[in-house]
Formats: C-alpha cells, structure tokens, sequence
DNA sequence: ATGATCACG
DNA sequence: ACGTACGTGATCATC
C-alpha cells in the first residue's frame, strides 16, 4: 500500500481497542482452537482510520501489564470487576505479534499507563507540527484534544463501525467544557472504576455545570458560597483535598520520561508476509484481500518447469523417481459434470445415436467418463511440474511408475484420484501403502477446520504464504482459470503438489506425536478406498417409480394449498414463516407461542399445540410435511440421478467435528424413515438386476460404548444379559421390577439414555419429555443414582476437556473444545455438552468405520460381485448379488460385530429386500 | 449470505 | 439471570 506523505501521527490505545473488539464482536475461533475476535476487530477499526487519515506514522500503545488495564473494561460489563476473560487475555500477545509482523510500532512502559504514553506522544508530535490522532474507546482521553490532536472513538453498531471524532472545540460543544476543564469534571464526579473517589453528591450534571461556570475545581472552590446546589457547595469544601487529589489521578501526563523515536514509528508496508500468515492462520479471510501478494518467490519460482506434452512429463516423473524423496506431491485437476450438464449432453447425444456413450454399462466399464481431465502437477518437495493432459492413461501410466519406484503419492484428495485414477474392471494400482491424504490427516489433527487447502497447510508447515484458488481465479472455474489464467494456474498446481509433498512428512510426525497414526493409517486412509468404492457404485434409483410418488404429493398439496387459503381468508406464501406467523398470530390471533430473533417461531412443536383448536394449523403440518418430502426428496433425488441411472452421493470424510462421516448431493443419510408417507420414498432405491438389498444396523452402538467406556457395571449387565435397555433403565431408575415397566416409564428412560448421550441437562431432558425441569432434574439424579459409574465417567470426560483443551475417542481421535475455555456460561455449558457427547459418538463412529472397510475388503478380497452402498451412521446397505447372499449376511455379522472388542457384546439386525423400505 | 425449518442417526 | 439437549445437509424465503 502506498502511503502519501503527510504530517499525521496515528496513535492507538492498544488494550481500549482489543477491548472494544472483543466485546463488539461474537466469539470467533479458529481451526486451533485460538480465540480471534479481538484481534479481528482491532485490525477492522484500525485499517477503517487508516483508511479514511492516511496517516505516515503509527503507534499502538499497551499498559505493561494487561491486568492493570482492568478499569474501563468492566466498568461497562455490569461495574464488577472480574479479572480480564481468558479469551481476550490470550488475544494481548497475539494482537503484539500482528503489529509487529506488520512492522507497526508498540510502544510500552513499566509503570506507566498507555494514557500517559499517548499523552505523551501526541504532545511531542504536536510540538514538531504533526497532526495527531488518538484512537481510543476511552472517554477519558478527550482531555488530550487540541486543535492539532484529534481524539476519534468508534462505537460499534449493527450497521458497521462508526467513528466520533473531537478536535478541542467538539469537545467544547459536546460536553460544554475545553478538554483542560474535562479533568476537573471527571475528578468532581469520581469513577469508581478507575479509582477516583471524586466528591459526594456530586454527579455528571453538576460536574459540567459548576466546571463550565467556573472552569476550575480551584476557581469553584474560592467561589463555594456561590455554588447552586447547596450540597455541592458543602460537599467541594469539605472534601477539597479529596478533590484536588482526584483531579491528580484523573489526570492524564503528557510529559512523562519516554523516548519516542518519531521516524522509527514511519509507516512502511504493513502488508508483510508475516502479517498475510498470520491472518491465514488465524482465518481473517476478509483481511486477505488488502495484501498484494502474489505467489510468493521464496520457494523459486524457476524451479518450476512447463511440460508441454506427456513424454516430457515422463521424463521428469522418471528422475522424481530417482530422487531420495519419500512421498511424492499429487494434483490432480478435475471438474465433475453437473447434473444439468448431464441432461445437456443426454439431449445433444440423443439424437446422433451417441446416448449410448452415458449408459449405465459404459460407465461401470470407465468411471473415468465422469471426470474432465485437465492435467498433473508433480512435485518431489522441491521441484514442480504442471503438465496439461486430458488422457487419464497418460496420468495413469506415470503414477505407475512412481508407485512402482516405490515413491508415496501425496495429495489432497486420494478419493478424487482413485476415482478418476480407477477404472472399475482394471486391477487397481493405488494402494494404501502408496497414497497419503494430506487433508484426511489435517482433519484428524484439525477436526474443526471448515476447508482443508493447501495454502493453510503451507502456513502452518511450512511458514509460507501461498494465495488461495479464490485469490488468485475468484469465481472461475478450473477450466476458465486454465483458459484464461494459464500461468497462474500452473503456478497454482505446482504450489499445490509441493505443498502435499512438504507437508506429507511432518504432518505424518505429528499424527505420530499425537497418537493418531494407528487411527489414520487403519482407519481414516483405508476408508478412502472403501468411501471411493461407493461413491463410484451409486444406487439404482426408479425414477419412474420416484415420479409418481412426487405427482402423488402434488396432487395433495395443491388440495392442501386451497384448503388454507380458504381457512385464512386470503392467499399467502405458506413456505414463508414470516407470512405465516402473520397469518396466525396477528391475524388469526392464536396464542402467540413467541420465538426467534425475526418474528413468530412456526416450528412444528409450536404448531402441534395449536392443531387441535384450529384446524389450519393441522392442514398447515401436513403441507409443510408433504412440501418437504416433494422438494427436498422427491425432486432432489431426482435431479441428482446420473445418466446411468443412478445416485452417486458423496461421502464426506472431513466434515464432522465427531469424526462421523457425510453425505451430500444428495444426502442420503436422511432419506425419511420415521412417518409412514416420508418412508415409501425408500421404496424407489433398488439393487440392481440379479442382485438384493442387505441393510444391517447396530443396536444401542452408543450406549453399548458408554457402558464399555464408563465400566458401569449395572450397564454392562443389562446389555451381558441381552436385555431391552430402556425398560432396563426404566426398571432401575423408577425402582420397579423389569416384568412391571410401564411403557410411559420406557418411554421416558429411553428420553433420559438419550439425553446421557447427548450430555445431559435437565431443560433439554424437560422439553423433550413435556416436564417441568424440576422433574427432569430427579430423573437425572435417579439415573446417576441407579448408574454409579456414569457420573463418575462423564465428569470425568469434562475435566478433562478442561485440562487438554480436548477429548479423545477410543481410538484416539480427537475434539478440541475452545468452548470451555469461554467466559460466557452457556457456551462453557455448550462445552460440557460436547466433552460428554463426543467421545461416545465419536467412538461409534470409529467402531463403523473399521467394519466399513473390513467388510469392503472381505468383499473383495473374496472375489464377491457384492458391494457396500451406504452408511447412515450406525447402518450399512450392501447389494449383495443373490448367489452371495448367504456369505454376505455371514460378512457383515462377523466384520460389524467383530469390528471393535467391548467389554459387552455389538450386536446387528440385519434384513433383505429388494427395495431399501423392504430391507428395514 | 443467513436463518428457519425439518429430514436422518 | 441467563437459555440448551449431540451430530449432520437441503430447501426456501429473505436480506
């Protein structure tokens, strides 16, 4: 950024701003668990007045020790004084280090406050003809105005970050006293917060008005018999000393001992490379956009080559074979069709007699007829190659060869290249000895990130800065970036292999460190292979069949939608909560169950107290139930139907905070079982000719792990003893004999299991059961009374999250919780929740990803035409060809029930059928 | 882009 | 005094 000359001196109040910052915005952490909210305020307010003065010089000033500067802070949070919350204390460093990374001036000093510093400062800069500005959140300095010193305060509100500025005279006309006499006002009043006692009795209004006559405590002192209040007037007299002393305290020096090197504090750049990292790692990711940084040339650029044809390409992977290094950098560059692409291509085929080219057959034969192919980057760690190719056998031929030197291909994304690399009939050559997945491993060691990209990886390894594809390409896809940007993309591609060959090592160091290897390497990266399997398989969807079922729900949606507007007198958007709660509650005057920030909440709960008055209400429920079953299901899935006449769902290994799996375009892992009218929809997923659905799922997996995990033995028995758990919970937490359990209490024992799971509290386990919390509270204590161990072993999970800052599954997965570490008691509440709920679920996850790939592996290890289609977290559904059938059945019970050793049993239930709603 | 709603485990 | 059950993704309306 180019700075013009001028004579202006910014100075900033450090901790006032970080201060202001951190009260102004909502929590925000990053991906490691750091709190940045301050810091990310701070830099806002800062860059918007540098923005609007320009200035050439820049100071921030901080008190010496944090503590010290408790004052104002609190002042405003309910006038106690708590010691400074964690989260921000933690900020104050890291607020040092972003200045100086920007190569901005902080200025300290023991024993002084950072008032007296900017007093200072502004003073000597305005004596050598500067114009000064202070930014500050604290009134008090408004005494430091002059005419050459501008004091600016920014107020956050909702529109944005405001700015007050006073120059003296503003002062003057907003508080009716020079800033001198702003002193004298201020010790008169007092600030408790602050520690100035001032005088009794005497409060802001008196204050400015004996000041503005009077212009001194002095001059109002030798005038006292004259003074309007009469109590002001005694009180002035009799406690002058208290007075003159306040005024002492209150205020500011502008002449204290420092030496303040006005040319050092020049501004340059501060739009550094150090600075770009910081932001990166901690996700300011509005700020990236200020830096100018391109691809940055610390990791020479001319060692990157362009390959213009594959036997060059040949060439250079040949001598990265030859290399010492142990994992190669993978890029594969990819585009998957969109559906509506699809259709287009249907359509434009179908007339030249080429549709043949998208059925099912073909592509079962080449999955590769998927996937537009734009080329290779390699990398061996130090040198790049970006070769443009658009023949996968070419890409093939040459991973080949490297996996045959036994190099380790590293990449971001090892399911897109076994998909794209993979051709369903051909003997695969990527193994897990041979792939290394840089994003699957950052996800163990990062479970919160929301991406996992190379330019992060690169910083946080490697300290460098790379630009993102969206800084570099903005909107455009790869094939327009190609196009149009042609050398950045190589640039991007190669930053990306040499990023994946870097990282791969050191990242594989901290797994290790971490205790997470064995979970990675058995687990995370087989699962790869077994996710990529699926993917490429589909499901065989009727789409006919789904047709009829939506024109079914349209048939009665539209009766529905005349039905309303006939009940509501008039017409209106029934998808829109707003009109609709409208409608309702004003209109209709139903008692306003009140809810949400936007208006009326028309949530199901609230509207299933209402249905039994009004009748709208009940046909409302069923259009709301119908619309979401037409739209999300009925016209979602089919428009996510492939040309071969199947769904290929994506199964998302880097998602989950738990370590759970997910399912997008389409998510199959809510596809409606519940409600009899949302579960006919299964009835259109079909195995494929000659083949039959087999869907197994866990028992209780959950509370099977919490019984193994707490070693509670009255668990562990009822499940030893193959017994119903919630009329077993039931039986011991209402003291009644098993045989005499009423299915009210099973009911609502099986609510209070859930509610351990989820981490309990009385006021989720209350709403749930329609109880008053009182009640909720005496099941809880009841369970813990009836499981001795559980409270003992849930405690425990929470101590420890507040200790590591984490917890860990069975396995060693890990889930940080900067959510304990919060001042705010609902989000530490929030914390406890996840410290209690993660381990268990995270645990399940764990057991069902080892019997994924176990039973993916026995498939085909034993030659079996069978195949896994999906997971629905504690479920599994295979297309068994029907010959296998038998010892498909016999798989999945042995590899899901022996997937993980318990100190009670994991048990399936397991069923056919030649539709999924069959197989349930 | 965000919030409300609702489908699943 | 506060205001909550844990984990997801898709759709629609509204900003």
């Amino acid at each position: 950024m180019k700075q013009e000359q001028s004579n202006k001196l910014l100075l900033i109040d450090g901790h006032s701003i970080l201060n202001r910052a951190f009260f102004g915005l909502p929590d925000l952490t990053n991906a490691a668990g750091q709190h940045t909210n301050a810091v990310y305020g701070f830099l806002n307010i800062m860059f918007k007045i540098m923005d609007t003065e320009k200035p050439s010089y820049l100071t921030v000033a901080f008190d010496e020790h944090a503590p010290t500067f408790r004052h104002k802070m609190f002042a405003e949070y309910k006038g106690t004084r708590k010691p400074m919350a964690d989260e921000l204390r933690q900020q104050v460093p890291m607020m040092k280090q972003m200045l100086t990374a920007m190569g901005i001036t902080v200025i300290s000093k023991e024993g002084l406050e950072a008032d007296d510093l900017l007093g200072t400062m502004a003073r000597l800069a305005e004596d050598q003809g500067m114009e000064v500005t202070i930014v500050s959140g604290d009134r008090d300095l408004l005494q430091l105005a002059t005419d050459h010193t501008k004091i600016s305060i920014p107020k956050t509100k909702k529109t944005g970050t405001e700015i007050e500025n006073y120059y003296a005279a503003d002062v003057a006309e907003r508080y009716l006293v020079t800033p001198t006499e702003f002193i004298d006002v201020k010790a008169l009043m007092g600030d408790t917060a602050d520690n100035i006692p001032g005088v009794p009795g005497i409060g802001e209004k008196t204050a400015t008005a004996i000041i503005s006559q009077y212009h001194s405590i002095e001059a109002a002192h030798e005038a006292a018999d004259q003074l309007r209040p009469p109590r002001a007037a005694k009180n002035i007299v009799e406690f002058y000393d208290q007075a003159v002393m306040s005024k002492e305290l209150a205020t500011i020096e502008v002449h204290a001992d420092i030496t303040y090197d006005l040319q050092a504090a020049r501004l340059t750049d501060i739009f550094t490379p150090e600075a770009y990292a910081l932001c990166k790692e901690w996700e300011f990711k509005n700020l990236l956009g200020r830096f100018q940084i391109q691809a940055p040339r610390n990791v020479a650029e001319d060692a990157f080559s362009q390959a213009e044809d594959t036997q060059s390409l040949t060439a250079f992977a040949e001598e990265l074979a030859k290399g010492q290094a142990s994992y190669i950098g993978l890029y594969l560059a990819w585009r998957q069709r969109s559906a509506k692409e699809w259709e287009d291509a249907s359509l434009a085929k179908d007339g030249d007699g080429q549709l043949s080219l998208f059925t099912s057959q073909k592509i079962s034969e080449d999955a590769c007829q998927e996937y537009e192919i734009y080329g290779i980057a390699l990398s061996d760690g130090e040198k790049s190659l970006w070769a443009p190719m658009d023949d996968i056998s070419c890409i093939t031929q040459v991973l080949e060869h490297l996996i045959a030197q036994g190099k380790r291909l590293a990449c971001m994304n090892v399911k897109e290249a076994i998909k794209i690399c993979t051709p369903h009939l051909q003997e695969r050559f990527l193994h897990y000895e041979n792939v290394y997945d840089v994003a699957v491993a950052e996800y163990l060691l990062q479970p919160l990130k929301n991406t996992y990209v190379a330019e992060d990886l690169a910083s946080e390894y490697l300290g460098i800065s790379v630009p993102g594809y969206g800084e570099t390409f903005g909107k455009r896809s790869l094939a327009q970036a190609l196009e149009e940007m042609p050398k950045e993309f190589c640039s991007y591609a190669c930053y990306e292999a040499y990023i994946c060959s870097r990282v791969a090592g050191m990242q594989w160091e901290s797994l290790k460190e971490k205790q997470m290897d064995d979970l990675y390497r058995d687990v995370e990266l087989p699962l790869i292979f077994t996710l990529a399997d699926m993917e490429l398989e589909g499901i065989v969807i009727d789409a006919k069949a789904l047709e009829e079922y939506g024109g079914r729900l349209m048939g009665r949606l539209v009766e529905l939608e005349q039905k309303i507007y006939d009940e509501a007198g008039e017409e209106f958007n029934i998808n829109s909560p707003k009109q609709l709660g409208l409608i309702l509650f004003e209109k209709m005057g139903m008692p306003g169950g009140k809810k949400t920030k936007t208006g009326y909440s028309t949530a199901a709960d609230v509207l299933e107290n209402l249905a039994p008055d009004y009748p709208i209400v009940a046909d409302i429920l069923e259009y709301r139930q119908l619309a979401k079953l037409k739209s999300t299901y009925a016209e979602g899935l089919s428009n996510c139907i492939a040309p071969d006449g199947r769904i290929h769902s994506s199964f998302q290994q880097t998602v989950t905070a738990t370590g759970r799996i997910s399912s997008t375009e389409p998510n199959l892992q809510n596809i409606p079982i519940r409600m009899e009218l949302g579960k006919l929809i299964r009835k259109v997923f079909h195995p494929k000719d000659g083949f039959v659905f087999v869907d197994a799922d866990y028992s209780q997996i959950e509370l099977r792990v919490l019984s193994h995990m707490s070693g509670d033995q009255n668990l562990i028995h009822a499940f030893l003893q193959g017994q119903d758990i919630h009329r077993s919970t039931a039986s011991l937490v209402f003291h009644t004999a098993f045989e005499d359990v009423t299915e009210l209490q099973r009911r609502n024992a099986k609510a209070v299991n859930f509610g351990i799971v989820y981490g309990i509290s009385a006021f989720g386990l209350s709403r749930d059961l329609g109880i008053s919390k009182k009640e909720a509270g005496k099941y809880i204590d009841d369970y813990f009374l009836a499981y001795p161990r559980m409270k003992e072993f849930l405690d425990g999970l929470v101590a420890e999250g507040k200790e590591a800052g984490e917890v860990k599954t069975m396995y060693g997965r890990i889930r940080p919780i900067p959510e304990l570490s919060s001042s705010n008691f609902m989000q530490r509440q929030f914390g406890e929740r996840i410290a209690m709920n993660s381990p268990i679920q995270g645990t399940a996850a764990d057991i069902i990803k080892i019997a994924m790939v176990h039973v993916h592996d026995r498939l085909q290890k034993e030659g079996l035409a069978s195949r896994l289609l999906l997971q629905v977290h504690d479920e599994l559904l295979i297309e068994a060809k029907e010959e296998e059938l038998p010892v498909v059945k016999k798989i999945l019970q042995e590899e899901m029930e022996g997937a993980a050793k318990l100190v009670v049993p994991l048990t399936i239930d397991m069923h056919t059928g030649y539709t999924w709603y069959d197989a349930k």
